[in-house]
DNA sequence: GTCTATAGGCAGATAGAC
DNA sequence: GTCTATCTGCCTATAGAC
């Protein structure tokens, strides 16, 4: 999950902007990032910022809303270039591999935890995300075989997507802090995977 | 999953300053919980919470390890009253409903997810508190009937107990923002107790 | 144990020159 | 588009009276 997508019309000043925010803010949340550290981090002035970005929910919401439209283009990439169940899985796992090595987290899971702070429009992104990754991973399961079969108390793709979706964003979570974070969010995720697609 | 515990020596006003920060950190994350706005919540000065946590390192430090405290009777007690491993994962999962219904959400799960920012001694108990819930439920799954025959990919008891808890943390992220959170939470690892305990 | 008062710094944000 | 300068407010923390 790269911090640069398909920019459109953005001044490249502005897509650095994006860049940094994303990757200060999936390391240390939404609150401990202000414009100084991105100013700093830029060689930029406050001002400068706040030209490309009026306000703090306005850089929200364009960082979200990137990451969401990189993010697409991602699954719609492991999509095409796999067939089965297993190897979209695994694949989609990975997508957080870079992150998760740097000692970061997916840019939603983090903002999710700071959600009460959170400008609306933020707010309103993160959810679309995760809607976004609930949805995908409900095709991919229901175009497989029977994962209702598998996961014994699943009535649902939806639902086996759902508890997908919880077991990546907490494994990153909780093998934050202590050394091999990779290998043990791996296991765990390989664990469901495995059962899913038997 | 109770604010107050067994408090031992402490204050009255040390114990409802430490409710307080708990209370607000779970729903908004540490660092948008200010000596400010704990003040004003207790009709008291930042000063008066100096006097009892001079730093705001010590005020998170005294928080968490209390949270690790009372975490570790309500395991105690689970354990004792349940014969199941089915009956004891429902009840783990059940710890949290309360706090996920007022909008919060596991104290270490928010904390770790401004690890980065964390002053070193609440680092070291949040992820003391990990390893104390994977310690508790490795040795709940290695009682029960063989883990790793009901999830195909589990090596070891404690392989599964690390995919449980994540699968805990992230559904209480991941559920946050929409209605039904509870339900929600609770049907996404209801349906990892049944494959598991089948 | 709680208060008033205050220090010193950083936050988000704006005005106006270049 | 970027700068300097500045505003206002909140942050953590301390000194000293009561």
């Amino acid at each position: 999950m790269e911090g640069s997508a398909a920019e459109g019309e953005r001044s490249h000043t502005a897509t650095r902007i994006l860049d940094a925010a994303q990757d200060l803010v999936q390391r240390r949340g939404y609150n401990a990032v202000s414009y100084g550290d991105l100013a700093a981090e830029l060689d930029l002035t406050t001002a400068a910022i706040h030209y490309h970005f009026p306000s703090k929910a306005d850089l929200g919401e364009a960082m979200v809303a990137r990451y969401r439209r990189t993010n697409a283009d991602e699954r719609a990439a492991i999509r095409s270039r796999t067939n089965t169940v297993r190897e979209r899985l695994t694949q989609y796992v990975d997508l957080y591999a870079d992150v998760l090595a740097e000692g970061g987290l997916c840019l939603c899971g983090v903002l999710a935890a700071d959600n009460a702070t959170l400008p609306k429009a933020v707010r309103r992104e993160v959810q679309g995300f995760f809607d976004d990754q609930t949805d995908w991973l409900t095709s991919i399961l229901a175009e497989g075989t029977d994962v209702t079969a598998q996961l014994e108390g699943c009535e649902s793709p939806r639902q086996a997507a759902e508890l997908f979706l919880a077991a990546i964003e907490g494994a990153m979570l909780t093998h934050r802090t202590p050394r091999n974070q990779l290998n043990a969010y791996r296991a765990s995720l390989r664990c469901l995977i495995d059962t899913i697609a038997a």
